[in-house]
DNA sequence: TTAAAGGATGTAGTTAACTACAGGGTCAAG
DNA sequence: CTTGACCCTGTAGTTAACTACATCCTTTAA
């Protein structure tokens, strides 16, 4: 795949998909004989993954790492496993607090549409 | 109080609570003879809310209006409602985000965990 | 054969949200 | 009457994550 295709299909900018390979986050394309970047289809589970780890309040430098892991999924590696887990309670504790901030949203609203 | 005491009490540093009155954030503090800040209470509840905003994924600069209505509670004031509201459901996207992340990490985690 | 579309590299600029000086003032305690 | 703990302003630096050139190369369609 081209970084177009690329880019294209996983609604980022090229730029975007070159500073990626450019920090070692995504695996980098191999190249064809006149230099351009060809790209497996492995690379959009990576940008996939990352898109939802950054929604999830990962930096990239975090997210890095269990990228890495993902590329070598040696079985039964305790440390990664250790590391997914480690990233559910991150997620968990992030749900909690928007459902904080939600309650807390929400008494404004009860305060503002009850009767005046 | 001063600014220490808002900064200890809201656990962020003082070079951030006057940042975020230069960038007109919170509501300035009222000046005593010497020049020095005096802050109101209602510091302590801009500055949990902006922290909540924060969680929740919000930016200053999106969270500066609604401190600003916070500030004159004109009462059924349709566009602060509004406003909510649509905090509110930008606040269940993210959350959704979140859980599509958690399930995506269990996923992986059974495989790493499934019989080998 | 030339023009458009896309590719490559390197470097510089941007935005958000801080964070860290530098250089000076104030004030209570000892 | 000085020391230490705060306070002030202004400005510059930092980090993350892009984003935008500038400059040059390759390939395909007209």
């Amino acid at each position: 795949m081209t970084p177009n295709d690329v880019a294209k299909r996983a609604e980022i900018s090229k730029e975007t998909l070159r500073y990626y390979e450019s920090i070692g986050l995504v695996t980098p394309a191999q190249r064809l004989a006149n230099g351009y970047r060809s790209y497996k289809p492995l690379v959009l589970d990576e940008l996939r993954f990352i898109k939802l780890a950054q929604t999830a309040g990962f930096t990239l430098n975090e997210i890095k790492p269990a990228i890495a892991h993902l590329q070598h999924p040696e079985p039964q590696c305790p440390q990664l496993i250790a590391a997914i887990r480690t990233q559910i309670d991150r997620v968990d504790e992030k749900i909690n607090e928007l459902q904080a901030a939600r309650v807390l949203l929400n008494r404004w609203l009860e305060k503002l549409t009850a009767s005046p």
